[in-house]
DNA sequence: TTATCATATTAGCATATATTCATATGTTAT
DNA sequence: ATAACATATGAATATATGCTAATATGATAA
């Protein structure tokens, strides 16, 4: 066992001694709960999934049917209802039934211009001049 | 063999007729090329961690180093350096070495806004006050 | 009722990925 | 040079998750 006297209290879980305890501590204050960071969390690995965010962006365009989206994305459809449950279940999107067959649409407008703000950011040249000034 | 006439040329994936023929084209049409999404649904992929959320919601509220990091998240230093990597080749952060000391920072404000409009969007009292002071 | 259709669900498989342990790299001080 | 330190990397493991096949559910029409 090595015996290092100058370790900040619940640190066994780095084993280096903490450069800067007070940047940590005023960081530590401030952060949100672990729960809202990880509804966070949860809310954007939703949208990061290449089947469910073509979901979302053709749901963004018009109300569509299961069976719509199976063909647009030519995939199957359980696996695409499979999406559509996790979806619904974060209230990302909704659903109406209209004999047998179950539209879905956006829940609300946020999303639509999260997607949209979101392939601006990367429709911008990503690899050569970003990091300095601070656009309008 | 089953001989349904009706069907569209490309579905074999849903085993159903489409039922919107005119809705899945315009919609087809006017979808962003297909690595446009995967690059999106990658980058929301890399938001939508635990770990890495409170990475970058850290460093949204200052620059840290390596070990600040892990005494803040309470995790090991392999674990964080291997987040840190992928935040980086992804060119969400940046680091400068000081020395040993290796400083991570968000790489443009975008992200930082970002964060700030997902948690508001979770419906969090985000800064004004969390229930009161928790201390460590 | 039975048949057909659109969607939902379940189980199993396969891949992806986050973490850990051990070790390597690069830096500073002695 | 060697030692100590901060961080990075690699291999192995474990868990999570998306897809498929088969089947179930719910709705409409004959």
């Amino acid at each position: 066992m090595k015996a290092d006297p100058i370790r900040l209290k619940m640190v066994d879980t780095c084993d280096a001694k903490i450069i800067h305890c007070d940047v940590v501590q005023r960081v530590k204050k401030k952060m949100p709960f672990g729960h809202d960071l990880e509804n966070l969390a949860n809310f954007f690995k939703l949208l990061g999934d290449f089947t469910r965010i073509r979901i979302l962006w053709a749901l963004s365009e018009s109300e569509m049917c299961v069976c719509d989206i199976c063909a647009l994305l030519e995939m199957k459809q359980p696996a695409v209802s499979h999406q559509l449950k996790m979806l619904k279940q974060a209230r990302v999107v909704q659903s109406r039934r209209e004999g047998k067959v179950v539209y879905y649409s956006l829940d609300d407008d946020h999303i639509r211009s999260l997607l949209h703000s979101g392939l601006d950011h990367l429709g911008e040249p990503v690899h050569s001049e970003k990091r300095c000034h601070a656009e309008r």
